[in-house]
RNA sequence: GGACGGUUAGCUCAGUUGGUUAGAGCGCCUCGUUUACACCGAGGAGGUCGAAGGUUCGAAUCCUUCACCGUCCACCA
């Protein structure tokens, strides 16, 4: 049976990903391991496909795979989630494109949900494909959805809980109101956006107010001015009557430091229901709150003449009536500012006031909890604080702490309708929080919960929480979690406060963090840019092993990496040789010698090396490096020259071992590739049989290293010679030595340089090659062309000078011999006198040249 | 406004606790139809490590300041 030439990804790896599910590898209940290892995959929202960014799960994917080879019994469970606002937003888009276009409330709150759950059914089969697609050894058999019954016990169990310890609560808030997606948000979903806007002074009495938003400023009746601002002294705890768009009000004047001296006029109005910093002055001096504007963007009531038209429509409107009572001071038509958007849709945001359910962050656990008298953000702080959750680069951890201080309570409800239902029930006032119905004209919350509630349950939820399930005590904690910086807040700060609570224990003990995918350019991968890249394109034309590399080699933990087809297609070579090595290693077991010569012992030297240093890489958490290293390894040591090597020199087996070895350290990052060479010449699947490979110290071996670097140096030396003056290797190069290497090192160099090495004195002149440690001449009448020799000679000439420079100065220097390192200094020493030898014998032969040889004519 | 990250070869990036002559891949140049591989092989060119100071026998690496690029947080009516 013989292999092709090019190994063709796509003939074996749905194959193989079938016999790996099949044979139950990815179920950590075949395991005999003591220790676990367990990881829980972060549900990718089920809005449709996965993009690059889910493509960063091979991290998690490496590890999981190394774990498992390493005999412990290793879990890593697959799930999706719902995100609510996504997943809605989605298929309302859908909905607005039909023929008529329909809305939410065309369909109604029920057949609406039924049309999410339908979509949300055939997006979760796209993804369970995709992530089969990347190889991932995911357990499909534990697979969970943030919405299945379940979760959902789990995450109304929890909600009850978090209420009857006072951790949860309602309350009339200022909230960030999305009047596009109709519901609050979180103040994490809230983005900025620049932008360049008027900014309007109006007459209010004595003083002029600055406002970007007019209509928001009916009911304003509260002057702000700051306590030391000498322009206002006069006014302050004075109540006014000034003209105003509804005629005269009476107006009262506070000092307070929240009014910024520098910024506008000084003063301000303020107004409670529509902005965060006003309510809480509103709260401060207990001013009357009143509502101007409503869900839905129009003015309510309070507004009198205005009532039911569109607040923002209206802005111009309100200005040219108050210019025409001649309030109107000035206007700036250069305002930068930060416009508040929904993360979602990008909709200007709303403050607005409502009812709503909060986390209470700063409320202390009760008395029976593990951590007692402290409050959710205190414990969240403090295990990591102490330790028990080690956050991967370590400088995000400054960053956790930094949001977990300004973090405030955290709103939870949000007025969809897809998503988990609050558990709490209302009646004549009266309000009650439990499971099911507490009876006849009861009415249900119609709010639902934040999708990072549900998820911030993940690692708990999906082992069976709260049933004290055999999963949940053998698998919780979790060893890692592995996601994008981008979500530390949304989401990893949220899984601590949590699990915290409901189970006292931490969730993971690390969390690594990966950089964002970005393109050639540096740009964020969206849709509208186009410039996205589709992981199933590219895993279908290069390969998934290939893909795999590409995402992980050169990428370092928190920073961002850049992706693009070529680097793919550099990867995707990389494939095919190691499929033609095993090839062709599995196609030359015959030769079998004895003894071990210098090149074995210089592959096993070398190969235990790259082991060791692949293990202290995975301990570190550095799996660009270990991939790096393997791929030079396997291509730059083992193809170029070991195999090389043994085409001529006896094989006494080891061939076939190295690859061994080398299918087992590469299997993580490359694993279909490495199982189909594995099945060639080894019984069953490598993801069963294969165990992790251990280092052998004994057989890393410097001097051997040492002396076949020397024998590389020779040859490359060789070969440069013959490429400078065009020899071709169909002549074989005459080359002397006074002392004759031993006999397999003179094979060796003879073999791979082309060359046949001699004792016997040429009749011409030498030419010495510089650095060659075997001391090689080659006789000058090869060397055909004088003026391109003396030029080489020049340049090593001058190179080799500025190096003796910089050697001698170190060692005339007394101050480097009193501290350098001893070691330091003598290497230092060896390597002067190297280059002074090699030198004299450059510049011998250089004066020797037009002496040996007459000019070219 | 506050903080963090980046700046190393034409491009994309490595560079472990300061220590021999700063590396790789891609690209480029020269050569090669040597039966594992042209998705290949051999060789080569190319960098005063963003700038300026400082610490040190010794700095890409540590400290200070600055410049440019990027990101996050906060947010002023």
């Amino acid at each position: 049976m013989s292999l092709p030439a090019k190994y063709n990804p796509q003939n074996h790896e749905d194959v193989i990903y079938q016999q790996w599910e099949d044979a139950g590898a990815f179920n950590p209940d075949t395991s005999t391991g003591t220790e676990t290892f367990t990881v829980i995959l972060p549900p990718p929202n089920a809005t449709g496909t996965l993009h690059l960014g889910h493509a960063m799960y091979v991290v998690q994917d490496i590890m999981v795979r190394h774990a498992r080879m390493s005999g412990k019994k290793t879990l890593w469970l697959p799930g999706t989630d719902h995100a609510a606002i996504a997943t809605q937003n989605r298929v309302e888009k859908d909905l607005a494109k039909r023929t008529p276009p329909l809305t939410r409330y065309d369909l109604g709150r029920e057949k609406f949900v039924q049309q999410v759950e339908e979509f949300v059914e055939q997006s979760r089969d796209t993804i369970r494909h995709q992530l089969r697609t990347m190889g991932f050894s995911l357990d499909w058999s534990r697979e969970t959805f943030t919405l299945d019954a379940p979760r959902q016990a789990a995450v109304t169990e929890m909600f009850i809980r978090m209420y009857h310890d006072g951790l949860i609560y309602r309350g009339n808030r200022i909230v960030n109101w999305c009047p596009r997606c109709q519901s609050t948000l979180a103040d994490d979903e809230v983005e900025y956006r620049e932008e360049i806007t008027k900014f309007y002074y109006f007459k209010y009495g004595p003083v002029v107010i600055g406002t970007a938003r007019p209509e928001t400023k009916f009911l304003d009746k509260t002057i702000v001015v700051h306590p030391d601002d000498p322009r206002y002294t006069t006014l302050h705890n004075t109540t006014l009557t000034v003209e105003w768009m509804n005629g005269p009000v009476q107006a009262q004047v506070i000092a307070d430091a929240t009014a910024d001296k520098d910024f506008g006029s000084g003063a301000m109005t303020i107004t409670p229901a529509h902005s965060k910093e006003d309510f809480a002055l509103a709260q401060k001096y207990h001013l009357p709150i009143v509502q101007i504007i409503d869900e839905a963007g129009n003015f309510t009531e309070a507004a009198g003449t205005f009532a039911g038209q569109s607040a923002s429509a209206s802005r111009q409107t309100i200005v040219d009536m108050l210019a025409s009572k001649g309030l109107v001071d000035h206007i700036d038509d250069h305002y930068t500012h930060n416009l508040s958007v929904c993360y979602r849709c990008g909709t200007a945001i709303q403050p607005l006031l409502s009812d709503q359910w909060f986390v209470h962050v700063d409320q202390p656990l009760p008395a029976q909890h593990q951590f007692a008298g402290k409050t959710l953000k205190q414990v969240a702080c403090e295990v990591v604080n102490n330790g028990s959750i080690q956050i991967i680069p370590d400088r995000f951890t400054s960053t956790y702490f930094h949001w977990m201080d300004s973090l405030h309570n955290w709103c939870i409800s949000r007025q969809l309708w897809y998503g988990h239902r609050i558990p709490a029930w209302y009646k004549d006032g009266a309000i009650t929080v439990q499971v099911d119905s507490p009876g006849q004209g009861w009415k249900q919350d119609s709010d639902v919960l934040d999708t990072w509630f549900s998820s911030g349950m993940w690692t708990f939820s999906t082992l069976g929480w709260p049933r004290q399930t055999e999963d949940l005590t053998t698998f919780h904690p979790t060893q890692v979690l592995e996601t994008g910086y981008d979500i530390l807040f949304f989401w990893v700060a949220r899984m601590i406060l949590m699990t915290t609570y409901a189970l006292g224990e931490i969730p993971f003990e690390k969390v690594y963090l990966h950089g964002l995918v970005r393109d050639k350019l540096g740009r964020k991968m969206s849709k509208s840019l186009g410039n996205g890249i589709d992981p199933l394109d590219m895993s279908a034309k290069y390969g998934t092993d290939a893909l795999r590399m590409a995402l992980i080699a050169g990428t370092t933990p928190g920073n961002d990496a850049k992706l693009y087809e070529e680097k793919i297609a550099s990867y995707r070579n990389f494939i095919t040789k190691i499929w033609n090595v095993g090839r062709y290693i599995l196609a030359n077991t015959n030769l079998v010698g004895t003894g071990l010569s210098l090149s074995d012992q210089w592959i096993l030297s070398r190969l235990n090396r790259l082991v060791m240093n692949v293990n202290h890489d995975f301990e570190t958490y550095q799996y660009s490096l270990a991939a790096e290293r393997t791929y030079d390894f396997l291509w730059h040591e083992l193809a170029d020259w070991y195999v090389e090597i043994k085409k001529f020199e006896p094989n006494p087996g080891l061939l076939q071992q190295v690859l061994e070895v080398i299918l087992k350290v590469l299997h993580p990052f490359v694993p279909f590739v490495t199982e189909v060479l594995w099945q060639e010449f080894k019984p069953g699947s490598m993801l069963i049989t294969a165990a992790w490979p251990i280092a052998d110290a004994a057989q890393i071996d410097p001097v051997v290293e040492q002396q076949f670097v020397a024998v590389q140096d020779s040859v490359i030396q060789l070969r440069n010679l013959r490429n400078q003056y065009n020899i071709s290797y169909q002549t074989v190069l005459s080359v002397y030595s006074q002392q004759l290497p031993d006999s397999a090192t003179k094979t060796m160099i003879e073999q791979l340089a082309k060359v046949s090495i001699t004792d016997q004195l040429p009749i011409g002149q030498l030419t010495h090659l510089t650095n060659s440690r075997f001391d090689f001449g080659v006789e000058l009448s090869v060397v055909i062309d004088v003026v391109a020799e003396r030029q080489r000679l020049q340049k090593e000439i001058i190179a080799l000078e500025k190096n003796l420079a910089s050697f001698e100065a170190k060692l005339n220097n007394p101050d480097f011999l009193a501290h350098a390192p001893n070691d330091l200094i003598e290497n230092t020493k060896k390597l002067r006198d190297e280059k002074l030898t090699v030198l004299a014998e450059n510049k011998s032969n250089l004066s020797l040249l037009p002496a040996a040889l007459q000019p070219p004519k």
